[in-house]
DNA sequence: TATTTGTATTAGTTTAATCTAACAAATATA
DNA sequence: TATATTTGTTAGATTAAACTAATACAAATA
């Protein structure tokens, strides 16, 4: 049984490693706000319990044994999140740190009644797959909103950061998963857009938004 | 902020203090499995806090502010167990070891929203009180069945115990909340009785389950 | 009252998870 | 290539929460 802390390093490994699979102490040093030598300190102990590969000054690796956990801890932070917006009612932008907590609750059962209540839902309100019971995640094959030609038009599949200040701003703007955008314009000194979607005919968005988004081509 | 730890040590002190106001640090230290030194450490550190009073050799007292985020503490638990029953679809018998991880999520708009979707209930499915949201709990006046005469016709209005072995035992004698008991014999010896109740002519309850149910005199 | 028994405290150790300071290795730059 | 910078590790300290062993106090009993 892994401890609280030791199950937001694999998470942490696992969100970070998405790329190429690989994660410097330094990278995930920042991400969790831990000094290095802490960092480094566990991962010995977590290469001992063979959920990291780890050798002095190499890049860190999830074992499949640790990407299988760390998989399950994501399948219970987003259980929950689809969990709090559908059968409690939350906004998508107040879910992210309560989930933050409940994901280490220890209870198959508590997580298989969401997910059975849930009718076994394959993505969570932000967009982002849920990982089934043995740890495996069906991949996407989703673009940043930044990497879209002017005149393409797209529809709104995900976010990658759930921060409540930034779910606010997409509110504000009424920008929903699922809504069709058509890129009007794009500023490529600093990458951002002029987009139309549903009732707004001329909204302006920053590179950074647009780095955040995620859509499907038609 | 309390931690984890510190917020079991109140919950104890509150439950074991039911009686008289008073928690000896030999029968906290029994309740909570935890040895005497450590004991009388943490309440070095929860006198600290302002939540206990404590001076050496003495018995434990909450103050009025540790009694106070004793009650919100198993606020979170009766409403965590009210919700799993009526909202998940959990047993009773199921609920005791999840809510005992929940109650430690720090999230008030989480509590509020299950308070809410719940209809504001006053009583767990164990039949216990539910603090309100200053902490303030409804006093019970129901006896021990353990303390009814023949004759007696009681209704069942509680259960002082919440492990799953117990309650397994009364699902299998259909011994549910609300019931109408009438105690038939009682042995003196040992305080069994033999009682009747809906279907249920004649079920025998040993000495300790009748110290275990609590019942409301009609 | 003296002694035994049970209860509580003190002192010192352990483990998990963090830190800082100092040093070492790898990478980037002049 | 030599040097500077960034990244990573080692060593040692700190804090919270637990422990054991030894000691002190309080209550019960002879």
């Amino acid at each position: 049984m892994n401890s609280l802390t030791e199950e937001n390093y694999l998470k942490a490994l696992f969100n970070l490693a998405i790329e190429n699979g690989e994660v410097s102490v330094n990278e995930l040093s920042k991400h969790l706000q831990i000094k290095m030598p802490t960092v480094t300190s566990m991962m010995k102990k977590l290469a001992e319990k063979k959920l990291v590969s780890y050798e002095s000054y190499k890049p860190l690796r999830l074992t499949e044994k640790g990407r299988r956990e760390a998989a399950l801890v994501i399948r219970k932070h987003r259980l929950t999140e689809m969990f709090l917006v559908e059968k409690m009612g939350f906004g998508w932008e107040q879910v992210h740190e309560i989930a933050e907590q409940i994901e280490h609750i220890h209870s198959p059962e508590f997580f298989e009644k969401m997910d059975e209540l849930l009718g076994f839902p394959r993505f969570d309100p932000h967009g982002s797959p849920i990982p089934d019971k043995t740890g495996k995640m069906e991949w996407l094959h989703y673009s940043k909103l930044s990497d879209c030609k002017i005149g393409d038009t797209v529809r709104l599949a995900a976010v990658t950061h759930t921060s409540e200040d930034f779910l606010k701003f997409l509110n504000a703007r009424e920008l929903k998963l699922g809504l069709k955008i058509k890129i009007k314009t794009i500023e490529s000194f600093d990458g951002s857009m002029l987009v139309s979607y549903g009732k707004h005919s001329s909204e302006h968005l920053s590179g950074l938004v647009c780095e955040r988004l995620l859509v499907e081509k038609e």
